[in-house]
DNA sequence: AATGACGGTTTACACTCGTAATCGATAAGT
DNA sequence: ACTTATCGATTACGAGTGTAAACCGTCATT
């Protein structure tokens, strides 16, 4: 017992390769999940059943079954996971100061100009 | 040759601990080094030590003898380690798009009014 | 000169991750 | 029913990580 209880924490890469394509249409199966990353990531079926099997030991992904097999679902929201690891990152990285990961961006040039815009309209709709 | 010459990347959360204390200052001795971490990770000087090592293997951290001792500071600078680690996210998480970051810790209440006046702020200078 | 303290190097060991082969059960076709 | 194609489950295995003990050389002290 007492499992890491895992929600978002402890997705590695590989499995967040799986996540994402779960998170991008689901239920699917295995091979639909191969179907989706294999090539990308140039995987074979086993390391997909592999890293499914792991993701759903850690609660991240739900299964189903349909006949003889199953269907995966992701258990945990991407909006979820997404918020957690920019917050690990912030945390980590920032002091938990978001605008200092701003002024990072900012000062890398990692912002264009359309970034700028979205961002400002971003602002002024919170102002609201 | 063809070291993997690191720079930044594949520095693992352990020896990120180690490099924030050389961050802050530099050089140090290992037992400089425990002294600043040893207590807040509840670490033993052989691990500080194991650490050490292997971030001058990576490259990420440089030697300079001392008498009979080493003295250590960072190889690579902050902001670049922190700069690399941003995209990195924004890559994984965000398509490569900094404003969907924003929007995501904008959702997620992660704003306070202080960080939005800073970035504000910023905006304001950016545009200049 | 012998001993102990200090610091770096080597070795260790369990666990996770990436990647995958193999095994075993079952459904489907012949 | 028997064989084969599917799936999930079990096992594998090398690299990296967290954590640390053991070993070794050298400077300082007795």
């Amino acid at each position: 017992m007492s499992r890491k209880q895992a929600s978002s924490a402890g997705i590695s890469e590989a499995e967040h390769a799986v996540m994402e394509a779960l998170w991008d249409q689901s239920p699917l199966s295995a091979s639909d999940v191969c179907d989706r990353v294999c090539r990308e990531r140039d995987w074979s079926m086993p390391t997909v059943k592999t890293l499914l099997s792991r993701l759903v030991n850690k609660g991240a992904v739900s299964t189903e079954p349909d006949g003889r097999r199953f269907l995966y679902s992701p258990a945990i929201a991407r909006s979820d996971y997404v918020g957690q690891e920019s917050k690990r990152l912030v945390d980590r990285l920032f002091g938990g100061r978001p605008a200092s990961l701003f002024a990072q961006l900012a000062e890398n040039e990692a912002l264009d100009d359309n970034d700028l815009a979205e961002i400002e309209k971003l602002l002024r709709e919170l102002r609201s």
